[in-house]
DNA sequence: TTCCGTGCAAATCTTTTGCACGGTC
DNA sequence: GACCGTGCAAAAGATTTGCACGGAA
């Protein structure tokens, strides 16, 4: 089947760096459209999101920002990140580890979820077919008009593992 | 198929109100077992977890019992759900609403996940056979030694509907 | 008697908010 | 010029830790 792990090299899956179908784009327009102003600050978080394989939290953004040449406060990077929220171009991912992970959310195709190392902390994207189907079905079934849904799978990576 | 809700009505899913098949008695058990004196607050504690529908927060677990006769201190609450959560008595539920949740982990045919409501914040438990299947199916595929999982689907609750 | 369980208060850490300045429109 | 975006510092919460006492073994 499908059990595509991002960026490993396993049965086939999109890897998700860089050209993500204009993604920067899209978040710049819909900010337009929302009224918004641009920014430096959030120019920055945008491209830094863009490039990522995965889900950050709010500190590894604003280090990963401040190794750059653009700095950007902490305060400004959970704003930010509320307000990308708000306009679906970022989602919250909880991976039970005491903070928030952000990430850019990609066309549906690229739809993904988390498996987590309870080792090293590690987070990995993963997409399958069959479990967006088990989903599917289920949220027709459920008494809730079912919007997201989330998935993480816990356990030991292959390297904590050896 | 089987999406049952519990204590919904829905399709035939067990409640899990007290009796619970010795959930209490098996955690006394694995607590002496692992060498810890009796006490009264977390006895209150468990007690409380045991008579559960879904998921509490610490701060709800703290206010429930300060209503009742053995208040049990926050610092405590913590303390004793970081240990049960260690003998997995106990497992936390990340529901996305910057608090961590906890619920009793009961026997294998009583797992399941979580439906989280983004207007109230209701959470209800449910669980799905062809969802667990298709989390088993992939555990396999993936590069991590899995020993958990969790699933969160969040929307609108019919009362926030309505 | 020894050691663990618990309460209390202080410390940590993430996330949020108030305010002022500077840039965008 | 008006208003938004951003930085800085303080505030707000949740969770954790240090310490001392009382109860369990």
């Amino acid at each position: 089947m499908s059990a595509g792990v991002h960026d490993h090299g396993a049965e086939g899956v999109s890897t998700r760096t860089g050209q993500s179908g204009g993604w920067i784009e899209r978040a710049e327009a819909a900010l337009a459209e929302a009224g918004n102003k641009r920014g430096g600050a959030r120019r920055a978080l945008l491209e830094l999101l863009d490039e990522q394989t995965c889900a950050l939290t709010a500190i590894e953004i604003e280090s990963a920002l401040g190794r750059g040449e653009r700095r950007v406060s902490r305060a400004s990077v959970y704003r930010i990140l509320e307000e990308l929220e708000r306009l679906r171009l970022v989602q919250r991912v909880e991976t039970g580890q005491a903070m928030v992970r952000y990430e850019r959310v990609c066309a549906p195709d690229e739809h993904h979820h988390h498996l987590v190392c309870d080792g090293c902390g590690l987070v990995m994207p993963f997409s399958d077919e069959a479990l967006e189907q088990a989903i599917m079905s289920l949220s027709r079934r459920v008494p809730l008009t079912v919007s997201e849904h989330e998935i993480v799978l816990r356990g030991e990576c292959r390297d904590c593992a050896a």
